[in-house]
DNA sequence: CGAGATTTGTGCGTATGTATT
DNA sequence: AAATACATACGCACAAATCTC
């Protein structure tokens, strides 16, 4: 199990097990994984390798790094209701790093970005906000 | 420049500089990026850091590693009109690695997920959608 | 309060494999 | 065939934040 190269990273499998514990509900929201030094013990692999195992899930936005803490499942905050000015252009994209300072957003959370017709921007974290059709 | 830890990371410094010859143009999509052995000499750092460094301009979607042929600012596709069933709830997030492939993203792209009220759901890369606010 | 252990953050070096040019 | 460039993996060291006692 976890046979290195090819075929399937290391990493990626060892982030793909995480991550299964994660959506099976075997790890929650607020539940801290596996240290890094555990995973390295409990695979057998360099120190580097179980990081960028938990990196893949930041990206994703499963999970968040504390330091001296751990990485924690993140919590998946409510979603209020975003509703755009009539006309308005919306898309999704991830943030600039100022941005993410700015909306105080994880990594691995995209913004929904709505130009209204008269060109004002509004820039919101996806974590925290929906929209509804009309209709 | 570019001095050692802390205040910002040596890698955060070189990607900054990179991001921000892509938004002033100087580096244009399609054009490469420096090489990771360029930025490891030019900047006297290690292949790791120069690689951290364009890591995080690909986490942000702003360019992509092609193996063999270099790191390449990314090509901003067109973005065809989305228009999600009456009712429905959009939301956007990061895609998994399963989703990735099935839909042909590089890594960086957002989805945009619809859930219809039927309880239908779509997903549509942030990249080659948006949508139009009614009214 | 402080001292030590734990855990992530960043950086260095090295080696080998695979894809493209 | 050879050079270039990314992909993955190993090792080590020290700094900073947090937790525990």
């Amino acid at each position: 199990m976890i046979n290195p190269p090819y075929g399937t990273a290391t990493h990626r499998q060892i982030a793909a097990v995480l991550r299964d514990e994660i959506h099976t509900g075997r790890l929650r929201p607020g539940d801290r994984l596996p240290s890094e030094t555990t995973l390295q013990q409990q695979y057998g692999v360099a120190r580097l390798t179980a990081r960028r195992a938990v990196d893949v899930l930041r990206a994703e936005g499963l999970a968040d790094y504390q330091r001296g803490r751990g990485v924690v499942v993140r919590e998946q905050p409510e979603r209020a209701e975003l509703v755009p000015p009539a006309g308005a252009t919306v898309t999704s994209r991830m943030p600039t790093p100022e941005e993410r300072d700015d909306l105080e957003t994880p990594e691995g959370v995209p913004v929904i970005s709505v130009v209204a017709m008269d060109g004002t921007i509004g820039t919101y974290p996806a974590d925290r906000w929906e929209l509804r059709w009309p209709g």
